[in-house]
DNA sequence: CCCGTGATTCTCT
DNA sequence: GAGAATCACGGGC
C-alpha cells in the first residue's frame, strides 16, 4: 500500500482526538510506545487504524486515510469485493479492509510494515486542509495528501450542530 | 442526497 | 447504572 492520505491528531491538546480527554480503555494504545496500531470502531460499522507516534506518555497517532494499492492487488480485492480498484482503499475504513486490519489488530507493531519512501516527494506535491468530519478543532489544516491522487478520498465537512430557530 | 449501526462517553440520577 | 448524544464512514439512490 503507498498511503496518499493521512490526518494527525495531537491527544492532549487537540479537542478533535480520541485521547483528548484522557486516557481510556478504548484509547490506552494511543498512550503507549510508537509505530503501534490504535484501530477503533466507528458509525457501527468501520475499523479506522492509525499509527502511534509520540513517544510513550504522551498520546497522539496518524489516521491513515487512504492509499493506492501497489502490492497484493489480488488480496485486496478479495477483501473488498465490488470495490474497484482506485476505491480500494479510498478512505479509512475501505484502507483497512484492504489491509485486512480489524479491531483485534490494536496494540500491534508496525514497525516493520512501515517502509519509507527511498526518495521524499517533494513538499510542493503535498496539499493540507481541514480534516474530515470533525467538529471540533475543524480549523486545524492537519489533513494531509498528495495533490491530485485519485485514491484521495473526498472531503466532507461535519455535519453542523443544529441550531435554534433564529429570527432573520 | 440520506441513513444504517453500535461502541463509547457524557450527563444526569 | 441508565439513557442520550456523538461519531476520525461507506454504500446506495
Amino acid at each position: 500500500m503507498r498511503l496518499t492520505e493521512v490526518e494527525a491528531y495531537d491527544g492532549a491538546d487537540d479537542p478533535g482526538s480520541h485521547a483528548y480527554r484522557g486516557r481510556t480503555e478504548r484509547n490506552a494504545v494511543m498512550f503507549g510506545p510508537p509505530a503501534h496500531l490504535y484501530a477503533y470502531f466507528i458509525y457501527g460499522m468501520h475499523t479506522n487504524v492509525n499509527v502511534v507516534c509520540h513517544l510513550e506518555g504522551r498520546a497522539g497517532g496518524v489516521l491513515l486515510r487512504a492509499g493506492e494499492v501497489v502490492d497484493g492487488l489480488e488480496l485486496a480485492r478479495r477483501r473488498r469485493p465490488g470495490s474497484n480498484d482506485r476505491d480500494l482503499a479510498r478512505g479509512p475504513g475501505r484502507l483497512a479492509n484492504a489491509l485486512g486490519f480489524a479491531l483485534s489488530d490494536g496494540g500491534l507493531d508496525v514497525v516493520d510494515l512501515l517502509v519509507p519512501r527511498t526518495r521524499c516527494l517533494p513538499s510542493s506535491t503535498i496539499s493540507t486542509g481541514p480534516r474530515v468530519g470533525l467538529r471540533q478543532a475543524a480549523e486545524r489544516p492537519w489533513r494531509f495528501w498528495i495533490t491530485n491522487e485519485p485514491t484521495v478520498s473526498a472531503y466532507r465537512p461535519a455535519k453542523p450542530k443544529p441550531e435554534l430557530a433564529t429570527l432573520d
